[in-house]
DNA sequence: AATGAATGAGCATTCATTCAT
DNA sequence: GATGAATGAATGCTCATTCAT
């Protein structure tokens, strides 16, 4: 398997940081070769073209997302407990690699379509870890019974994203970490409480 | 001033009608023209360059957004009201103009930095509307004394935009006017309620 | 005539100006018309288009020259002293209308061959004149017999050309007007003396 | 060194002749690809831009001139002869590439300020060189003692210019290489003798 | 497996000129 | 005569991908 090889791995970090550094349209494929110490033509043997790089910088690094949430699943706490984890989890490993949170939350988000939708595809295992939570949350009765779990899961999903997208906007200078209280609050009791 | 002119706002329309069909990268200054029915070299005596156009759909768009939401702001309806109607003022601008839609939740998205960054200007007049209608709350009692404005902002344009891009990737196939509803409760009383 | 017209006149002025000051290949016929102060259609009542304005601007003032050679050619003096009168001339007028030394040195040989061949017509009475005076120069013992007058008025030339030219691209920091004297004994006498 | 490949002097060979035959500002990149038989993209792995293959010219054919002046300087011969095998050289080399002196005579003077200022940069070497013959000759009394050298290095050099520019404007119809003895004599000697 | 020189399609923008008013 | 809004042709350069070595 390709992916098991150093070299693989060696381009796609490379790609992350090419990519935080210069920004998605100045990440040339042969800047990528550099920074990973290979040929421009060596890409070609563990990538089908850019895009297939680029992807793979996301499922590889949302992987961990994924796993991570898979674990606290298993965990024998209340699903509020294992959504402010998720929350948690989600601004911990992006508020400790600073590079991946540029791609993922701007740089990425500049690629065309068809490169949004197969990210998308990756995203939606980590969302349907997310409807597990909210479904558990639901069936235990922490959660409101008649909540739409899709608009739920919109809404957690996307208050995560934008308090993200701001944090890096503003060139990540305060504490995202100290957050997540706060933005786990507001997603349980609004802003009604 | 140029922007009164009948040629300003076939360019404008024409540029969206464009990008939503072809995508952003295949938007061509040419078929902008072409689509307005004017020269190409017409466009740039109304439009700076290409990124001119692109910014001014944006701000020319994004006003009427900003603008409704003024009105509403003079009412002397509660805050919660407010945000109702702005949640569902913003559903339905982009409800009815399919095109817009999918120019603002997905192509614009695609530009790079520079104009993203221009984009964010045009964006904070209308966060800024959305915060006052937070503090009046607030103020009125109506909202959580020691809410943190910033993050309720974030959760409230995080929800709302996560909401209308999931529904303009899922080929707006759903009405997605009947939403606003769950989302204004969800965003008031959470997901405990 | 046209070529009486006030606005004529106006616009090979302005010509001059403006490609004294912008250069040639940034002397856009709206420029020129701004400068004029007239609009830009009204250029072409009175030019065929934009290369007739430069080659009027080149036959207007180099027809000055040619005048001027014209009344020196009639004096009743030797002709060494007519050819340092046609030097000294040609110094004295583009020492003194710097915008014009700028545009017939640098700026005018810019253009492209047909332009070139049209302005070469312009010159061919002005050479023809200068011929007239090394005939005459011939005939009364004063210039060596076997002299070649082609080779003899490519020197000429040449050597005043290439003065002048230098003296523009030294930003006309010395006295062009003193090097007169040295200029004709050096044609007249060679560097042997 | 890229100068020392052959696609190097390939292309720069290939745009000598686009030149000649088309006219500077009809010497398309793409044309100058096709005639050096290489892809438009190939040009840029050689050449900065379009400017840099044009100084790239004039760098690379001047400096023949100048390396051949550099070897009559070193001869044992007086002043005046080594100013005779300047002028002889420099005619024997463009009367040789017919393509050459059209485009350092015609095409490339219809460049913009930018580029000249390069290609003057490339001529004040070889006028140094001119400059050493003329010191020479003053030093070992050949030439007159009082001579102002600027002058005199515009006199030769301009009637040089002049001489090939005139040949290359009447088509090259007539022996370039038998003028050499009397432009030389003329500059010499003078009109005067 | 690895290299890197070579490829060539694709596009924003300028500006001389026209012509309806 | 005078205007100036509209026209549209024309081109340098980048960079993902290939393939001979």
């Amino acid at each position: 398997m390709k992916r098991d090889k150093p070299k693989y791995k060696q381009i796609v970090d490379a790609a992350v940081i090419v990519i935080a550094e210069n920004g998605y349209h100045q990440a040339q494929v042969s800047k990528i070769a550099k920074e990973a110490g290979v040929a421009d033509g060596t890409i070609y043997l563990y990538f089908k073209n850019k895009e297939d790089i680029l992807i793979s910088v996301f499922r590889e690094k949302m992987g961990i997302f994924a796993e991570n949430v898979k674990e606290i699943l298993e965990k024998e706490i209340p699903a509020t407990e294992k959504l402010y984890k998720m929350i948690d989890n989600h601004f911990s490993l992006l508020y400790n690699d600073r590079h991946l949170a540029i791609v993922t939350q701007l740089e990425l988000r500049q690629s065309n379509k068809d490169l949004r939708s197969q990210i998308n595809e990756v995203l939606k295992e980590y969302l349907t870890l997310l409807d597990s939570i909210l479904k558990e949350g639901i069936d235990q009765g922490e959660f409101e019974k008649g909540i739409d779990i899709r608009l739920a899961r919109q809404m957690v999903f996307g208050t995560i994203d934008e308090t993200i997208t701001s944090w890096v906007m503003n060139d990540q200078k305060y504490d995202l970490l100290k957050l997540a209280p706060e933005v786990h609050r507001l997603i349980l009791k609004g802003m009604i409480g």
